[in-house]
Formats: C-alpha cells, sequence, structure tokens
DNA sequence: GGAGTTGTTTAGGA
DNA sequence: TTCCTAAACAACTC
C-alpha cells in the first residue's frame, strides 16, 4: 500500500511509544523481511532500550533508540505499522513486535516485500545517510532533476518510480504527476522541452505536498477531482474531460493514463 | 482457478 | 561498462 505520505502516517502510529523503554521483542527472524539483518543482534540490544525518535525518507523509516541503535523499516507492498495491547502476541503476519508497558509496537506484512534494518553505533548507518534528498527539500531543485535524469530513455513512467530519483513516489503517485503534467507516460526524459521538465518538476513536488497535507494526517483520501479516484475503476473517467482512461504495463507496472490530457505526440506547447 | 496488487532486487540481454 | 527489461519474491482479494 504504502508511499510516501503513507509510510509517514504508519511512522506516527508508532508515536504512542516515544520516550519507552522496550521490555520484550518478538520478533519471526527467519523470514526474508530480516535478510541482512544482524536478529541475534537485534534480539539482544532492543531490550532495555528507549524509543527516542523517528523520521522517515521517501518509503524509509528510521526509529532511533538510546543505546545508538537504528532500526529501519521498509513497508515493501503490504506492510504497516500499528499498536497493540501490551500482552498482544504476535500473529501470522506480525513479524516485529516490540512490547513496551503502555502498549506493543507491531510490524506486520502479509507478502513480505518490506524490510527491516538494524544498526548499533554512534554513527548513523549507510542505508539511512546514503538515501537521496527528499522531494520537499531545497536539494530537490530543478537542476538536481535535470542533471539527475541525464539522458535516459526510459519511459517518464519508470523514471518516476526509481526511488533514487524520485524518493517515495510510487505507482499511483506516478500516474497522479504525469497526469498534472499532461505528459505521456510513455516519453522519455530527453523529449521533453525545458518548459516540460519544469512542469513535471513542479507537479511532482505539488503532488507531494498535498499528499503530506492530506494522506499522512489521518490515512484520508487525496482531494475530489484527483486521477487516484478513477484510476483503478473498470472504465474510469479523467476527472478533466471525462474521457476514458488508457491502461498498459508501462515501466512494469500497471498505468492509467488520459489520452486527450496526456497525447502520445506532444504538439510543441511553445518554449 | 486465474489474474491482479500503492515495491524492490537481480539475472541476463542489448 | 552501462543501461534496461522481465522475472522473482509471497500472500491475499476479486
Amino acid at each position: 500500500m504504502p508511499e510516501l505520505a503513507e509510510v509517514e502516517y504508519y511512522r506516527k502510529r508508532w508515536a504512542p511509544g516515544l520516550n519507552q523503554k522496550v521490555l520484550r521483542v518478538e520478533i519471526h527472524a527467519a523470514k526474508r523481511l530480516f535478510r541482512g539483518t544482524d536478529t541475534a543482534l537485534l534480539q539482544k540490544t532492543l531490550p532495555g532500550a528507549i524509543l527516542r525518535e523517528s523520521e522517515t525518507r521517501g518509503k524509509q523509516m528510521v526509529f532511533r533508540f538510546s543505546k545508538g541503535i537504528w532500526l529501519g523499516v521498509h513497508l515493501g507492498m503490504t506492510g504497516e505499522l500499528r499498536t497493540e495491547e501490551p500482552a498482544f502476541t504476535a500473529g501470522k503476519h506480525d513479524h516485529l513486535v516490540l512490547c513496551q508497558q503502555q502498549q506493543a509496537l507491531v510490524f506486520s506484512d502479509a507478502r513480505m516485500f518490506g524490510r527491516v534494518l538494524f544498526h548499533c553505533g554512534a554513527e548513523p548507518p549507510e542505508w539511512w545517510t546514503a538515501l537521496p534528498p527528499a522531494i520537499s527539500s531545497d536539494a530537490w531543485s530543478l537542476e538536481h532533476l535535470r542533471a539527475a535524469i541525464g539522458k535516459r530513455r526510459v519511459p517518464l513512467k519508470a523514471l518516476l518510480l526509481s526511488q533514487e530519483l524520485f524518493p517515495g513516489i510510487g505507482n499511483w503517485m506516478a500516474d497522479e504527476i504525469l497526469w498534472r503534467a499532461r505528459l505521456h507516460p510513455r516519453m522519455a526524459a530527453p523529449e521533453l522541452t525545458s518548459r516540460q521538465l519544469r512542469t513535471l518538476w513542479t507537479e511532482t513536488r505539488e503532488v507531494v505536498e498535498i499528499a503530506l497535507r492530506t494522506i499522512a494526517v489521518n490515512f484520508g483520501d487525496p482531494p475530489a477531482g484527483w486521477l487516484f479516484h478513477v484510476r483503478w475503476t473498470k472504465g474510469g473517467l479523467c476527472p478533466k474531460h471525462h474521457t476514458p482512461l488508457d491502461r498498459a504495463t508501462i515501466g512494469g507496472r500497471t498505468t492509467a493514463w488520459c489520452p486527450r490530457c496526456q497525447p502520445q505526440k506532444q504538439e510543441t506547447e511553445g518554449r
């Protein structure tokens, strides 16, 4: 489910556990969610540690504890965070449970495309520091985007799904951005006029900003009139012109677009 | 029963 | 080497 705004929403669901000690850890250590993670160290170190703060970057979350502990969580396709009663016992898909006095912090993920990372030390782990600049940050400038895209020939849709370039963007947000920018998902970056590139940049930031204002707060829907509301429905219509949406697999993912707003052949739209 | 799912990673081809 | 694509991962819903 989660793209950046949903990730932010789930991060906050563990907020009740801030400044409280972890008493006990339940873990399905053999699951692939923990691939590459030192689960023995996690189980040994986390009890007694106090949850201090948390942060998201794109789809990646980090929870920082006392004792220099960094717990990374990626939700994959079906992951979610929630809290339960302190005496909660882990169910089939509850792969990590941090039991505290007031509540249990639960990470569950049915499909297990998610991931848990663990690091212990004064310095932040490489998996956190190496993340690209956030779309809402000053560093994610038009120049940054132009340079990062380079001459890449892949369809725009595939570019938008690349977490290096558009951290936190996923399938539905990519479609939303291209629809608002009036760009066909199969266009390639080198075909864009400088004006179209600027529009792509502007609309990316706009969609991210609005999504964080709406979805991240209470898991609400994006505003009315967004493609989001029609992109999966059979016979979905463009919110602007009520034109039937086109659909195809682009960049390996199901993509919906409006043939009228986003024509395959872009007319020269001036400079 | 088959197809499809808001995500990454990797093997292998061009 | 670099860039790109398709398949794989796994469980659930329609």
